[in-house]
DNA sequence: CAAGAAGTGGACCGACCGGTCCAGTTCTAT
DNA sequence: ATAGAACTGGACCGGTCGGTCCACTTCTTG
């Protein structure tokens, strides 16, 4: 077993190579993806990258783990189970809003889930997102779950397809804000994100009146 | 101007190629999609093909043409201005319907979806898909606004936050119900599909109660 | 200072890619 | 029968890819 001891690499050389290639991903996918664009972007030599790194799917695995990180830490400080019926949305409310301010302030989260979705069906990538989604994934059928069986959510659709269609909805409105942000004024802005809760609202509350 | 009469293929030979192709673009995307795989598997020399067709992009485009054009003829058959507040939801309906029903008679649509979402953000692929989406995003705009306009479609969102939103849940439906389209029976794709539809009524239905 | 470990530059490999080219075959119309 | 068009097999091209290899330099440690 060869170490490929990419830890030694300095900080900053680390962090200028996992923006590169994230860059890289987020834009071409796993396989189309080229390593040498990127070492030479760096100005690594191949040599090199091979000294730090087992190979290309090394570098997508760490390249991930590096970028998804902040996200994957923010749901785990939340404990499902005790959230009431009372609770849930203003907990839901809460977790978006950091995000929100999370994205906000460091535009590299966004490369990060260009990345994402952009591997997520290739060959090669696949194994990989589809690893870290899990995570995410579980939690939040989790959360959806104890929705649920709170009565406050409805029950009347597959979770998966519940889940991809909101996050499809995030992901558009996210988009849709950043690309006007300019021409909405403060108020326009809270309006605008207050408008896309309550979507999310009309879409997950039970039958009823 | 050398001419590529892919029109005097023999027509069967010319089918299958089309299934080859849409095969291998939907399951590799555009660029991945390995032009030699598909001849090689059809049994057609490389001289052949070229002799045919312009290029790869000229087959790509020329399969998605083949493989979608019952899609597409589908939303012309309506005419937006004839729609009353009576009708247009019907109307909607109906369409979602015959949809669903042609999907679910003629497998190889399902691999027209598989191929036009897989080369969607893909170099070489994009413009074309693009192309055909430009075209189904202005008839949607056309809709929704004359909906607006009976006030059956909520009108305190800007027009193109709903749809850009309506869009991607479209999309996202369309990618689940496809990703899915194996594990699901009959009765199951017409049941996912007509919860899809009272999503878009709960998103687009304008405020009361 | 010396010896070995850590790190690096760059030529090189085999595989695959889309696309070209041309000699040779088969078809069609006179 | 024959000229010319239509068609085809397959070698070949330049290019990119991920990955290997080795000689060389630089750093660390005794």
């Amino acid at each position: 077993m060869i170490e490929h001891p990419s830890h030694k690499l300095p900080t900053d050389k680390r962090a200028a190579l996992f923006q590169i290639s994230s860059g890289e991903f987020a834009a071409n996918g796993f396989k189309q993806a080229s390593l040498n664009r990127i070492i030479s972007e760096l100005g690594m030599s191949k040599s090199s990258f091979y000294h730090y790194f087992a190979n290309k799917q090394d570098l997508f695995r760490q390249t991930l783990e590096y970028v998804l990180k902040p996200v994957l830490d923010l749901h785990q400080s939340v404990d499902i189970k005790a959230l009431t019926t009372d609770t849930l949305w203003p907990s839901i409310m809460q977790i978006v809003g950091e995000a929100t301010r999370m994205v906000n302030s460091s535009p590299e989260m966004v490369m990060a889930g260009r990345m994402f979705y952009r591997c997520y069906d290739d060959p090669g990538g696949h194994e990989l997102t589809q690893e870290i989604l899990g995570e995410f994934t579980t939690w939040t059928t989790k959360l959806i779950q104890h929705g649920q069986v709170l009565g406050v959510f409805r029950s009347d659709l597959p979770d998966t397809f519940l889940i991809e269609i909101l996050m499809a909805m995030g992901m558009s409105m996210d988009r849709w804000i950043v690309k006007n942000w300019d021409e909405l004024d403060e108020q326009g802005r809270m309006d605008i994100s207050q408008a896309g809760f309550s979507l999310f609202v009309r879409l997950l509350e039970p039958d009823k009146c």
